[in-house]
DNA sequence: ACTATCCCCTGACGGC
DNA sequence: TGCCGTCAGGGGATAG
């Protein structure tokens, strides 16, 4: 649920905050919150005394940038939320981040799938996002795959950025049936594909993001873009553009709700 | 080298 | 009212 609008609605909060503060220290409340391949101990050791220099995402990743080169990395999956001094302590509080004027940036996770990470400055992080590809890169992943659109959307390896949520509202908006198979896409609707992500993610960062059920803004508020959804979660309502009923069916795993008259 | 399926986890919700 | 089964979904592991 935090796909790349949330994500980079977060990253636009946090920048400004933590860019040019140090790190005093880290807790670490649940050793699972720490990805399997980074140790704890390396994890403080790498951070603590460093500076953020600037906040970034990468992918639906959040990357502090250290004034030494190495990074810190937040994945929140599905649940995970970053909060900046918060009051008293939540349930499901993960790790804290200490700074100086006893401010502190808590990582808080219902479900345990996210994780902190602690990284050199070379690794690549991710394949490049829906907003940085270029059209005749992501023609190209389309080329030699069998797999149905909507679970290629959602492939991070192929290009990033893409959850349920937006997968759904793209295919929407450019008019595609998620179960046909990528092979089968011709020139064109690959296009319309492209322009619908690009169009459809921009908008969604420009609302700060859909607030289905976890995911809030920094300041605890709803993301927007919730109340412009077309397809996700409308199961039964009138499609927007035609007045077809929105089915839901499953596809690669996933609920998938779309509009069966125009989306071919 | 590719694709499909299972699994991790907690909370919300519906049926009885 | 309470108990139980199902679902939510990102992505890694594993099976095919």
């Amino acid at each position: 649920m935090p796909e790349l609008p949330e994500v980079e609605t977060i990253v636009r909060f946090l920048n400004p905050v933590l860019s040019g503060r140090k790190i005093l220290d880290v807790e670490i409340f649940y050793p699972r919150v720490i990805h399997p391949l980074t140790v704890p101990e390396d994890l403080k050791r790498k951070i603590i005394g460093r500076k953020i220099q600037r906040v970034e995402r990468a992918g639906k990743n959040i990357v502090l940038n250290l004034s030494d080169g190495n990074r810190v990395l937040f994945h929140l999956m599905m649940t995970g939320k970053l909060f900046w001094n918060p009051k008293g302590k939540r349930k499901h509080d993960r790790l804290c981040l200490f700074f100086s004027g006893g401010e502190k940036l808590i990582f808080n996770d219902i479900r345990q799938f996210g994780f902190c990470r602690a990284l050199g400055s070379k690794e690549e992080i991710s394949s490049p996002d829906f907003l940085q590809i270029s059209l005749a890169d992501f023609r190209k992943k389309t080329e030699k795959t069998e797999r149905k659109v909507k679970t290629f959307l959602l492939d991070q390896k192929k290009a990033s950025g893409i959850g349920n949520i937006y997968a759904d509202e793209i295919l929407w908006e450019a008019s595609v049936d998620p179960r046909r198979p990528v092979k089968s896409l011709n020139v064109k609707e690959v296009k319309k594909i492209f322009l619908a992500a690009r169009k459809i993610l921009k908008l969604a960062i420009k609302k700060g993001g859909t607030s289905s059920r976890d995911y809030r803004k920094p300041d605890g508020s709803k993301g927007g873009y919730y109340e412009f959804r077309k397809a996700y979660q409308r199961t039964g309502e009138k499609c927007r553009r035609d007045g077809e009923f929105i089915k839901k069916i499953t596809v690669g795993g996933r609920s998938t709700h779309f509009c069966p008259r125009h989306q071919k």
